[in-house]
DNA sequence: GTTCCTGCAAAAGCTTTGCAGAAGA
DNA sequence: TCTTCTGCAAAGCTTTTGCAGGAAC
């Protein structure tokens, strides 16, 4: 897991990608908030600190990072695309009523699928939806 | 699943909701069409057929199919939102050279997930990326 | 007759594009 | 110095909203 601003700077070397101030932001925040954000979130927070930052750059940053595979793009919503940094694998849960999304540990890998036996498979991902522990207390 | 006319009239007086000729032309679509196609491609298909179609109709009648829990969301790009309606529980798998999506059996029940335990689970999606054998061969 | 659906036009929201100036290597 | 990135403004898309006329029951 990247954590350390020094870790995320040889991330970006290691990948070739040009160690712009906004490009560490970016990424420094993704490793600093779990909380899988959209470009907004992203853009509206780090504004505070970096005034001068567009949203066509979170954009330009967060394809950049994609594109190097070292962040991945979470499409549990269709009206929303979120992204967090690539760590190990798992899936995710969305509540449908507070609208938090939530890790949790599952070996995506143990899936059985004879059916793509002959398919080259280069990403996987779970959602599932419901609702979460806070919400079902809430509604006793 | 929902093959003939008859059926789908049947769910949808099932389900409370009025027979329109909108209604049942989508579903129809839905039916003869496992390709899990966007909302431009019901449009444009369906108005060959149905001169008069709209688009915001289109919307409207999959957000009915949906919250009737006939037709379900596919959300595995972000750019773009697919429909299918709901059958018996299986994977998705999109080739990224193509753009092509394949249904998959994979029991996604069996997945265990101690960490959900106290979470109310009402949607479990399963999706892979990657390219197909196919576009494998092609590259040959 | 009453309810609710359709479809047009307009608005809203998200993402991409083009480009001049600025920053990284 | 040369390459590439940033950030503004505008354009492009997808989706939603408001509403008058029309269809379903």
């Amino acid at each position: 897991m990247i954590a350390r601003f020094e870790d995320i700077s040889n991330k970006l070397k290691k990948n070739k990608i040009r160690l712009s101030y906004q490009r560490l932001k970016v990424s420094e925040y993704l490793s600093k908030n779990h909380g899988h954000p959209t470009v907004d979130q992203i853009y509206n927070d780090l504004r505070k600190k970096v005034p001068t930052l567009s949203k066509t750059t979170v954009y330009n940053v967060l394809t950049v990072l994609c594109e190097a595979r070292l962040v991945r793009v979470i499409t549990i919503e269709d009206n929303e695309t979120r992204y967090e940094l690539i760590t190990k694998s798992h899936g995710h849960f969305k509540c449908v009523l507070c609208g938090a999304i939530y890790d949790f540990n599952i070996n995506i890998d143990s899936f059985a699928t004879e059916d793509l036996d002959n398919f080259k498979i280069t990403d996987k991902d779970v959602y599932f939806k419901g609702v979460c522990p806070k919400c079902i207390a809430n509604k006793k």
